[in-house]
DNA sequence: GTCTATATAATGATAGAC
DNA sequence: GTCTATCATTATATAGAC
């Protein structure tokens, strides 16, 4: 699915692959919707996990925008969100996950800025982090493209940027009690 | 392919429409690959044109968000991109374009900062680029798949700032010279 | 330019033997 | 749980009549 994209997943490739006959990718899943979304819930569930640990950590923001850039986490996205555009039973799904997945990052980026003195005028919570996973996604789709111009100067930007918001946050008063220092 | 997704896109389902036999599609197009590749093609020359037009108006920023927010635009990119996933033609195609396209916005974001007076350190070009497509990227992806969470807010604080941003711009010494006002 | 006819190959899915 | 056998469907693409 990553390499070829989600057209290429076929229940004989697949079978292929497990050294098996195809006929038991029906006996285990029935049919290949069931397949494409057991994948999903098996890979949402680890990005929730690791999500959670990021949020936790002492480098918040920077581990949040490390998450986001994994290569496999865009093309992954970008197949499922093709798949969700043509089979209702994958786009609820989707939709579930992402909305839970938004509402743990919100909460967490928005106690961030608050303890960072940073006002919803200078940058609501929602804006942050929909900024950083957009523009950590182009950056992915871009270079599964092939196209690079810019990318290590901005990668290098962002970085120095959460950094130095991560510096002040650890250094801020009390911040040991909500995430303790390791 | 808009509505289902590239694999929907058959020689038989495309004639249907057209009111004409399947094997029309392969006399004028001979594979489905051309015929993508033509798609494509006239979308990305209608693509380049708009974006040239707001670059020269009296509002770039707003212009340039406004165009990255066309809905249709970011299921085209998405199809486009799962299909390059696994068509080497097309994805050369697409590298290409895109290139051609990144380069003219980065000049022209890049002039307007300089006039601006807004240094490489507070903010590169090319971040402020890929942060915008990255932004509106996001919105539509989320949009298409029914999650709005905070998207109102995220949409009038960009716009705010951008539209700052231009006013600034316009009333800079020596504006008219570069993009005179309407 | 548009059609009929056809070659060829792949797909998802089921039934039933062992 | 894994296999063989099989079906119905769909796809891309070409050849040749008109």
């Amino acid at each position: 699915m990553l390499e070829e994209g989600y057209a290429a997943v076929t229940s004989r490739r697949l079978a292929g692959k497990a050294g098996l006959k195809p006929q038991l990718v029906h006996y285990y899943f029935r049919t290949m919707d069931d397949l494409f979304l057991a994948v999903y819930r098996r890979r949402a569930e680890e990005n929730l996990e690791r999500n959670a640990r990021a949020l936790a950590s002492a480098q918040s923001l920077r581990e949040l925008w490390l998450l986001g850039s994994d290569p496999r986490g865009a093309v992954f996205t970008v197949e499922f969100v093709a798949l969700a555009n043509h089979r209702k039973a994958i786009r609820k799904d989707i939709a579930r996950h992402a909305r839970h997945f938004r509402k743990m990052q919100l909460d967490a980026v928005a106690r961030l800025l608050r303890r960072l003195g940073i006002s919803n005028d200078t940058c609501p919570p929602v804006v942050a982090v929909l900024a950083m996973i957009g523009l950590s996604q182009v950056l992915l789709l871009e270079n599964a493209l092939g196209i690079t111009t810019g990318h290590d100067k901005t990668v290098a930007f962002v970085k120095r940027y959460l950094g130095q918001l991560d510096d002040r946050m650890r250094s801020s008063p009390g911040f040991g009690i909500l995430a303790p220092r390791r």
